[in-house]
DNA sequence: AGCACGCCGACT
DNA sequence: GTCGGCGTGCTC
């Protein structure tokens, strides 16, 4: 007898361990570790997870259970491989997630299960003795979904009464999303002196559609597709009785839905290195061949040809017949970046991101595992490829937030690289113009190798970069968002037909709404934040939680007039722009007008043919672009990140403004930056304006160590919500009380618990408890005995503490 | 007494 | 996630 070790589809702390079933005699060797099944579990069925086939079942604790049977299997091939079973245990214990939260992160979300309840009618029994709204309901068909019938406003108490009589039953169906995409063909069954026969004799002549069909197929080498039926004005139909006479057959195959399919065709040939590059290259390679899991820090300044040895390095993977993944921060955001890839390795490269839909992902998925591709570009959960046999993972922008999953399982790509590193024995690249200080420092302690590119390929010089005092022009009554020197600087470009690239941290409108009479001001009623005002829509909208109103005429306090816009979002910018320089054509690009599936590659592509002169964004315009016309780079407040109460905050100020400050002059015509702040003396600022990463890390480096902050310390926090203040008060205060007992004398320190920046976001209150630490292990099992401790709490609903190891943002 | 409601624990 | 069991407290 065979038995299988399963993990059951429900994230909750209580069912969060094996379970053991008995597989059927006619499922034997057909389960396997890996596959998805169905199982029976409590009152209900679900789908679970494989984690081992057993030969003897385990003895069970309580005498009274019997094992249940696996019900089916969803697949015949594992979804998981064994590489990816032991990167979930590991998974599970490094941020303490669920089973099943590290396997849905490695699949494509059409294989999510759905569970849909319905009810059905026993087949023997006639409708006529049920009570009206049933008999109407199950007259028609044997079953139903239980929303449904609840909708028809039958009570739950006759369900139930009906159940128990016998005369429906309740069943949990279960789909998943995952479809096949199939094209249809038509191809002929029989010799070309058939069918001619069969066109002079059998056709009737005033069927001309069926003629056409047939002669179509007559002259027809290959299958013929539905492109090819609508270019001579036809269809399958047509082809009917050529199929019925035994003539022909429509087929159909898989397809893959390919959204990138237009940028196979021209393959480029890799570009001619440098010699510095080519150095690199080689040590890349060396490490492939050695088979070490050293990762490498790739620091090459903007512009100095880092993707070109990406490119060059995967080449040499896929010659030793090795597959590579790609990491780049959001994809969508970079289609330049697909394309280069597109280009060189054409239908070898499966694209991974957020801006496909369910299908278009479940496809590049299906790829991947089908092994018909060897190189996968993708965004961070694409680091979970199934592939078995890596040559090599490389992380673009590696200082990137989104590198972090900041929902469960909270995971880091990058940690996760290294992890998958150790077990292919094959070399991580972290490649960036401005490193984290955790791999920077990692690089000069010698962890990581660490590789240089720091000139442009092309020689060109870095572009200059001035500060603009905003505070002396506010003193000289120029109260706009643009200083004059920046003003002139635009009109300049104008004149000379380059391209403009400005940058600001804000969407909206107008950041708050305030009543100059009472001095109310517009907040969110679910979320502690003001809202932002959207003028298009006429909305004002909270960016934390999603809810959005109608704009107010009157204050909605004391219904005076004098209700105003403060504050400033690429909508306002773009306006007041466009008022100073009428002419000037002007594309806006923030999460607003790139919602929309492919208008991130649209406004770019009409940006690239010189359809507009200035492109006004937010961080989403700061990666990736190199357009040759953009000759000046506008940051308009740098101020906006720098002011935040996180310990990232100088970090990434500097790191933005180095990587839009890369946008400009990248090719013949030399580039300019401004960057307009009130706080001119800033380090991060003046070190970002003078393109020195060394000054500001050991600056940053230095003030982190008299913090306590990383890369010196971890930082991890838990977060504990509800919409019961009193409850989740308590409980913040008891468990962090409980946790600063376990690791006292250990190098921990516990901060908190206190209410969140923020306080209430979606209607949840939050406290938070911040922890530094030096070494992870005990603290790990002190958190894991507190979840163990509080898990029947958490479980209903509403109370939630949130662990995060690991945390990047807040303090 | 009768039942509505919330809290727990169990689910192989 | 969902159910059933059990204790509490309210109402007739």
């Amino acid at each position: 007898m065979q038995y299988a070790e399963v993990i059951i589809d429900l994230p909750a702390y209580a069912v969060d361990r094996p379970y053991t079933y008995i597989v059927p005699r006619h499922l034997e060797n057909i389960v396997s570790a890996g596959i998805r099944v169905w199982v029976p579990f409590g009152n209900m069925n679900r789908l679970a997870f494989v984690l081992q086939v057993l030969d003897t079942a385990p003895p069970l604790k309580k005498k009274e259970i019997q094992y249940k049977e696996i019900h089916s299997v969803i697949d015949y091939t594992p979804v998981i491989t064994k590489e990816m079973l032991k990167l979930a245990a590991y998974l599970k214990d490094e941020v303490l997630c669920y089973w099943i939260h590290a396997f849905q992160v490695m699949l494509p979300a059409t294989m999510k299960a759905s569970y849909e309840k319905r009810l059905e009618l026993y087949p023997n029994i006639q409708t006529k003795d049920l009570p009206e709204p049933l008999k109407n309901i199950f007259a028609k068909q044997n079953s139903q979904s239980l929303k449904f019938v609840l909708q028809q406003g039958v009570a739950e108490k006759e369900i139930k009464y009906w159940i128990e009589a016998k005369y429906i039953r309740l069943l949990t169906e279960m789909k998943t999303k995952e479809r096949k995409k199939y094209i249809q063909f038509v191809v002929k069954r029989v010799s070309n002196t058939v069918l001619q026969k069969f066109i002079s004799e059998r056709i009737r002549p005033n069927a001309t559609k069926q003629r056409r069909a047939a002669e179509l197929l007559l002259h027809a080498v290959g299958p013929l597709f539905q492109a090819d039926l609508a270019d001579n004005g036809l269809t399958f139909m047509n082809f009917k009785a050529l199929v019925q006479q035994g003539l022909a057959v429509i087929e159909k195959t898989e397809a893959y839905r390919n959204p990138y399919e237009h940028w196979e065709t021209d393959l480029q040939a890799p570009l001619q290195l440098t010699q510095k590059q080519k150095e690199i290259v080689s040590v890349i390679q060396d490490a492939m061949r050695k088979y070490d899991a050293k990762p490498f820090l790739l620091h090459g300044v903007t512009g100095s040809g880092k993707t070109e040895v990406y490119l060059q390095v995967i080449a040499y993977a896929l010659q030793q017949n090795k597959e590579a993944i790609v990491l780049v921060p959001e994809i969508s955001l970079t289609p330049q970046m697909v394309k280069r890839f597109k280009q060189r390795f054409g239908s070898n490269v499966a694209v991974l991101h957020s801006g496909l839909s369910y299908g278009e992902k479940y496809d590049e998925w299906r790829k991947i595992q089908e092994k018909e591709v060897q190189v996968v570009v993708g965004a961070r959960s694409a680091i979970f490829a199934p592939f078995e046999n890596l040559g090599m993972m490389i992380i673009d922008e590696e200082h990137e937030a989104t590198y972090k999953q900041e929902e469960m399982p909270r995971y880091d790509a990058r940690q996760v690289a290294i992890e998958r590193a150790k077990y292919h024995r094959c070399p991580v690249i972290f490649g960036s113009a401005t490193p984290s200080l955790e791999t920077y420092a990692r690089a000069l302690k010698g962890v990581y190798g660490h590789l240089e590119l720091l000139e442009r390929v092309n020689q060109e010089p870095l572009p200059k970069v001035h500060i603009v005092d905003m505070s002396q022009e506010l003193r000289l009554g120029n109260r706009s968002s643009f200083s004059r020197e920046l003003l002139k600087q635009i009109r300049l470009r104008l004149q000379k037909k380059e391209q403009v690239v400005l940058l600001l941290n804000r969407r909206g409108y107008a950041t708050f709404i305030l009543c100059r009479e009472c001095g109310y001001v517009c907040q969110c009623p679910h979320c502690d934040v003001s809202m932002t005002y959207h003028k298009v829509q006429e909305k004002i909208r909270c960016h934390y939680c999603g809810y959005e109103e109608n704009r107010p005429i009157v204050c909605p306090s004391c219904q005076s007039k004098h209700i105003r816009f403060f504050g400033s979002g690429t909508q306002k910018i773009e306006e007041e722009l466009q008022q100073l320089l009428p002419e000037a054509r002007i594309i806006r690009m923030d999460v607003d007008t790139t919602r929309k599936k492919g208008a991130h590659e649209k406004l770019l592509t009409q940006f690239e043919r010189g359809e507009a002169d200035i492109l006004l964004g937010t961080q989403m315009i700061a990666k990736g672009l190199d357009f040759p016309r953009i000759t000046l780079v506008g940051m308009l407040s740098a101020d906006a990140m720098l002011y935040v109460p996180d310990i990232r905050a100088s970090e990434r100020t500097f790191q933005l403004i180095t990587q839009v400050s890369g946008r400009a002059g990248r090719h013949e015509l030399s580039g300019e930056v401004y960057i307009q702040t009130y706080s001119k003396d800033h380090y991060s600022i003046v070190h970002a304006s003078q393109h020195d990463y060394l000054s500001f890390f050991h600056q940053e480096m230095h003030l982190r160590k008299s913090m306590q902050a990383p890369p010196y310390y971890f930082i991890g926090n838990i977060l504990f919500s509800s919409k019961d203040l009193q409850k989740v008060y308590q409980l913040a205060h008891q468990t962090t009380h409980e946790l600063r007992q376990v690791v006292k004398g250990k190098q921990v320190m516990i901060l908190g618990p206190v209410a969140t920046n923020i306080a209430k976001v979606s209607d949840r209150f939050r406290f938070m408890t911040v922890m530094k630490y030096k070494e992870k292990q005990h603290l790990k099992i002190c958190l894991k005995t507190l979840q163990e401790k509080y898990k029947a709490k958490l479980a209903k609903g509403d109370l939630q503490m949130i662990i995060d190891l690991q945390a990047t943002t807040f303090l």
